[in-house]
DNA sequence: AAGGTATGCTACTAAATATGTAGCGTCAAT
DNA sequence: ATTGACGCTACATATTTAGTAGCATACCTT
């Protein structure tokens, strides 16, 4: 499964969350990102153009249409993570 | 959110996806990653127990109820992926 | 035309992380 | 008792990331 070797990189799933949320250049996704350094996030930014999952346009990077068709998997995983959030923190409480 | 940050971690996405499968030992879990070194392993399955999303039972490692749930969320990615492979590589073909 | 500001991006060193290999301690079967 | 498998650790090496400075370009304002 290539798609994982992929998205199992330091902030590669970040972006990708970021950027569905709304395009962004690349100084304003750096400080989205924690201010991730320029060249990890120039590595990031060019496997994703090549992999056609990202474009550069004149407003900055965004997701192409297969980008957003992705994210759009991931979207189901926000709500997903805050139950699990929930419980995470539930238990941690319990332990004690 | 926090679970992109621990899924966006090298392997960590690859062991869901492996576990997902079917349990493993450690060695046999060690393998089916490219042989990834035994430090890594234990510290990616270390955090995945805290989280509750795997767990460490008589034989091998397998994924919590809620390991499976989240994995569940990307069992639909795994069509997608192929899909995706494909266009990517008519596209490839076709720069030439 | 000169200055200011924003863009994407690169160079370079230091710090953090992963790799690779050997092997420990434990347990079950032979 | 030796063999083999288990989870896991130690430690040196290699790779990756972080952090900072700054380049080249373009646009806008004065």
């Amino acid at each position: 499964m290539v798609l994982l070797d992929v998205l199992g990189q330091r902030w590669t799933l970040r972006l990708i969350w970021e950027l569905s949320h709304e395009r962004a250049t690349f100084r304003a996704l750096r400080s989205r990102c924690d201010d991730v350094s320029p060249t990890v996030l120039n590595q990031r930014l060019k496997e994703l153009r090549a992999l056609g999952l990202v474009d550069l346009s004149d407003s900055g990077y965004e997701l192409t249409s297969m980008g957003k068709d992705l994210a759009g998997k991931f979207a189901s995983l926000d709500g997903w993570a805050n139950d699990w959030a929930e419980l995470l923190e539930k238990r941690a409480l319990s332990e004690d």
